[in-house]
DNA sequence: CGGATATTGACATCATGATGTCAATTTTGG
DNA sequence: CCAAAATTGACATCATGATGTCAATATCCG
């Protein structure tokens, strides 16, 4: 039997829990889905619609990636789908002449409100008889490993590799084919 | 402002911890990915690895995908990026003669082994000054939820989609373009 | 035994996440 | 003011997840 690295009995935790917290997250996602589905919605545009709810002024898509720990990249791409959808419009801002505002339109609104909708049972059927000083725990935890994990902390930054220099190949991702 | 849907105290919780748990998903497999990324493996690659490795018996890809609460056709791909790697082999099946067993190879193993042995002081230092009782509380509301949110409860197959019948579109997802 | 049904591997398509790159623009530092 | 550096939107590529489909095979049930 190999000798196991040493770990704290809290890594060891972690390390068990790891794949169940997977799972979750996948099946999170997929109610969500499912939730949204028959509204044009899926589980990423709704995410990326709820940041630009709750953002209080008009964010840049960069801004809005930021809020969503996400990289740029993809978030433009979801945010294009949303104002194709005609629930997201792109504004012009005076600060930034490249870089318009993103604001939510009646329709975005009225399809995000009723996604809401449909997750309150959901949530409720999900937590049913669940403890609330666990979940208040749970909710603690996972707050906390996000500060941890987090790129730096302190910094919202999505540290983006200015490729200009090509110093190093960075062949880290393998390549099979 | 719009009347809230009602959510119980416990699906409120649920219900803000989601965008968090999200991202310490993002960000825990964006930490395997980095972990791993000079062995030859990714996140993804890992787990399906850590499948094989835990399963006491040799599985068929299908029952592999079953243990992931994965889908099998991705399973599948991986699986073969992982025999081309010759981390795992495909040997044939007495029971089965189009399903052959997973099977680790020396290199598997010991990729597997060289992982976790990266993986230890990562997670020692993320859960560094961490509260026993809370992550063991953390461990237990994740496999709850996990529970509860399984497509049934007790059943671990996955539903397919019987498709021959074409009884409905399924027009679920949606195709902007 | 023999047909209906389920399982399994394989292939295809689309949505998404991660990453690299580039040009336009803004910000910074002198 | 001007040049260097950073930011931003856009485009491209690859790995992955979800889903549909099909043929081969296994299992179930009469």
């Amino acid at each position: 039997m190999p000798p196991k690295p040493a770990r704290t009995p809290a890594a060891e935790i972690l390390t068990s829990v790891t794949m169940d917290l997977f799972r979750v997250d996948h099946l999170i996602l997929n109610a969500g889905d499912r939730l949204a589905a028959h509204l044009g919605l899926t589980g990423t545009r709704w995410q990326i619609l709820g940041a630009v709810v709750r953002s209080t002024t008009p964010q840049t898509v960069a801004g809005l990636s930021r809020d969503l720990g996400s990289n740029r990249q993809n978030v433009q791409r979801v945010i294009h789908d949303l104002v194709r959808l005609e629930m997201l419009t792109l504004e012009p801002n005076p600060k930034h002449r490249r870089a318009p505002l993103v604001v939510l339109t009646g329709k975005g609104r009225q399809t995000y409100d009723a996604a809401m909708k449909l997750q309150a049972p959901w949530a409720n059927a999900v937590t049913q008889g669940m403890g609330l000083d666990d979940l208040l725990t749970f909710q603690r935890v996972i707050a906390e490993l996000r500060t941890r994990l987090a790129p730096r902390p302190g910094l919202t930054e999505n540290i983006e590799v200015r490729g200009k220099g090509k110093t190093g190949p960075a062949t880290a991702t393998t390549n099979p084919g």
